[in-house]
DNA sequence: TGTACATCAGTGAACGCGCGTTCACTGATGTAC
DNA sequence: TGTACATCAGTGAACGCGCGTTCACTGATGTAC
């Protein structure tokens, strides 16, 4: 439960670049930026948190990165591919998120009951990284890196569901429900139905570890 | 379980409609198209079935209902009134179907499962509805008709979950953990988590109805 | 039954907007000598 | 250390597109007489 707070800068560049004006950032002289790419990934991140799924436009992301409409072309093949790349990081961060939440126990109902409040505190602290695997719509035969890693989140959690059930097909049932509920109790909080503020967020997480408890006690 | 199929035809005119040329239909003459304020509300949903709930637009709505793009505004006065209006009427389905699915027992248990299975049967067979209310980003307090249909769907719903728990704290938590839980598991079978088809839906349903009675046996 | 008229649902053209994407270009940078 | 040059990240202007919305209009309909 002590998962270390990350946040979309950390995302996009691996190291937290804190405010837009730090001594430490090189000023980029004449016409080169200097770091584009991740401007970009952060802007489309702040975007999509702002207005959700389909608030992110290029043409905006350039503005707000300082750069003429043209330039994210340098950088990406189109719109799509630029979602696609955070959309992979986002399954790259759940997949940190509950490796770390299933190592924090041995019994299986309990590593699921973590898995299922990390799952909720996810949606909570990068919700933009939340809708866009979820809610965008990308192709996901387009990018195959994406089903990948979402495959990858499912292979960590699988063997844990394993010790409870009798049989893979159990296991995947109740691995299933268990993000379900999470699933259902995450888009509820974004959606202010259980308030807002941190009070909610442990609330909801914990609603969701009660839950994914009730699922695995009676499979 | 038995409740009726209802299709979006029938939720936008109050009739089943069928197919386009009935020979009961009246053919309008002239000018006059006869029905266009349903023909819209029926076209917006074949939209947002097909492309999202942002799919929707009304310039594509008024060529499918063979009309100009100034149309719609004789009987809306927005894009968005006539999505709100939509999430209004997705909303007072849910409260029908939720009332047939609670009627089908005396068992406060068994009510929840039903209404779980319910929830997710809804958003399969009305999907579109489903992400108009849900994910279209509609400003509830602009359309006071959107949020107290939401309301009386809780209303319906609350009483059953008091049952289970010792106050009204306990209820709210209960009630929302289960209908989160379902929605979780409606939103993964619209995404093909558990296949395609009926088999799909049946085992959805099945799935919620259990995750229900694991909640409500231990509250 | 026939006629004059008010109504108002739908037309078609136009508006301004923001978008994704392309293109020839330019000038700061790093490198080879 | 100084100079010539290749690279390539970013520019700015332009394109075609589809959108929401407005506007003056028209002609089919129903009604009053």
């Amino acid at each position: 439960m002590a998962a270390p707070t990350v946040d979309a800068a950390y995302l996009v560049s691996g190291v937290n670049l804190g405010g837009m004006s730090q001594p430490a950032e090189r000023r980029p002289t004449g016409r080169h930026h200097g770091d584009l790419r991740n401007a970009l990934l952060r802007a489309a991140l702040e975007l999509v948190g702002e207005r959700g799924p389909y608030g992110f436009t290029l043409a905006e992301a350039s503005r707000r990165a300082g750069v003429s409409v043209a330039a994210p072309y340098k950088h990406f093949a189109d719109r799509e591919t630029l979602l696609a790349e955070l959309a992979t990081r986002g399954y790259r961060e759940q997949r940190n998120r509950f490796a770390d939440a299933v190592g924090g126990s041995e019994d299986p109902v309990e590593q699921l009951a973590s898995f299922a409040a990390s799952y909720v505190r996810f949606a909570a602290e990068e919700p933009a990284l939340f809708d866009i695997a979820f809610h965008a719509g990308l192709d996901k035969s387009r990018f195959a890196g994406l089903a990948s890693a979402g495959d990858e989140v499912a292979g960590l959690l699988l063997p844990v569901a394993r010790r409870l059930a009798p049989d893979a097909d159990g296991a995947s049932d109740l691995l299933l429900r268990v993000a379900g509920a999470a699933h259902g109790l995450a888009v509820f909080l974004r959606q202010g139905l259980f308030g807002a503020g941190s009070g909610a967020l442990a609330d909801t997480e914990e609603k969701a570890a009660r839950t994914a408890r009730a699922i695995a006690r009676r499979p």
